[in-house]
DNA sequence: CAGTTAACCTGTCAGC
DNA sequence: TGCTGACAGGTTAACT
């Protein structure tokens, strides 16, 4: 499940059934989903046999769970995983990659699958840095200030930009990078170095609610155009994320395998050929980095 | 250097 | 009923 919304609803999902809980097995069906894991540390089973979650934290489309050992899991669901709990001994999911036996002391035994049919996500074991400015690496709840993983993140999350509904991203910072960006304000929206968690589904929406042509270029916006596209980023984030995420099939669930509600508010992503809900002009869609770029040809023109 | 494209993968669905 | 090609919500290495 991949931008941001659905990512926070499995980190969401997630954080009650692992926080306090112990790894009591790890079972590797598929190398390939360690493939961002660097074994110079100690081998994904080792790093984590034994060891405590101590909470379940996110940064744009990135989740990773801090250890008692200083070091946290990373994991990233790329275009198509999936986190489930399950309880021991249940079928086997299809497309099953990855799974962790938890020992909760409340609670008991959960199963943590990784499930992913294309293979793009992973899951890794990596160290911890402090961010570069001191604030909190990401988002876990409601946790306490102290925590030593706190104003940590994992290495291999470090130049993730911070995503707009983090309360220490800068939107100065952010508009001055945009300032001086050459290329299209798609294409700064899909740069996690950026701004992070926006995907093509909230690119497209966004800029459909911003009245922006999406190969606009980047510094081209006025000031006002960036706030406007800014405050349509969030609370569009927000609204997605209140409606459980966006889901078009069974793909996109949450740690329980249930389906979001947001598909049914999308505007502009999927509706080309559709009329547009402002002005009843076809929604058209062009191809654009290798996907799909959907807009209204009529309130989103290229100035 | 910044900007853009290719590669990594499997499953589903439309059209023949 | 196959077969083929298009398509899918992301990231990064390697191009230009």
């Amino acid at each position: 499940m991949p931008e941001l919304p659905e990512v926070e609803v499995v980190r969401a999902g997630l954080q009650p059934a692992v926080t306090g809980a112990i790894v009591a097995g790890v079972e590797i069906f598929d190398e390939r989903s360690l493939r961002r894991h660097q074994p110079a540390a100690g081998s994904f089973t080792d790093q984590l046999s034994g060891r405590r979650i101590l909470a379940a934290v996110r940064r744009g489309k990135f989740l990773w769970l801090p250890l008692d050992s200083g070091r946290a899991v990373v994991i990233h669901l790329g275009m198509s995983g999936q986190v489930l709990l399950r309880t021991p001994g249940a079928t086997t999911d299809h497309l099953l990659r990855i799974r962790l036996s938890l020992e909760h002391p409340t609670h008991g035994e959960l199963w943590v699958n990784f499930v992913d049919q294309r293979v793009f996500g992973s899951m890794a074991v990596d160290a911890m840095a402090p961010t570069a400015d001191g604030l909190p690496g990401g988002y876990s709840g409601t946790v306490e200030e102290d925590a030593p993983w706190r104003d940590h993140i994992p290495t291999q999350v470090a130049h993730i930009a911070r995503d707009p509904i983090d309360p220490s991203f800068s939107a100065s910072a952010f508009f001055a990078l945009l300032a001086r960006k050459n290329t299209g304000i798609k294409r700064a929206l899909l740069d996690q170095n950026l701004i992070s968690g926006i995907g093509n589904i909230y690119a497209d929406e966004t800029l459909f609610a911003a009245r922006i042509h999406y190969e606009q270029p980047a510094s081209s916006l006025s000031h006002a155009q960036a706030t406007t596209l800014l405050a349509a980023v969030r609370t569009i984030l927000q609204r997605a994320l209140a409606e459980g995420g966006t889901s078009f099939d069974a793909q996109y669930v949450n740690v329980n395998g249930q389906s979001g509600y947001f598909a049914r508010s999308l505007e502009a992503y999927g509706r080309h050929g559709t009329p547009c809900s402002r002005c009843g002009t076809l929604i058209v869609r062009e191809r654009f980095m290798n996907r799909g770029s959907h807009f209204c040809p009529q309130c989103q023109r290229l100035r």
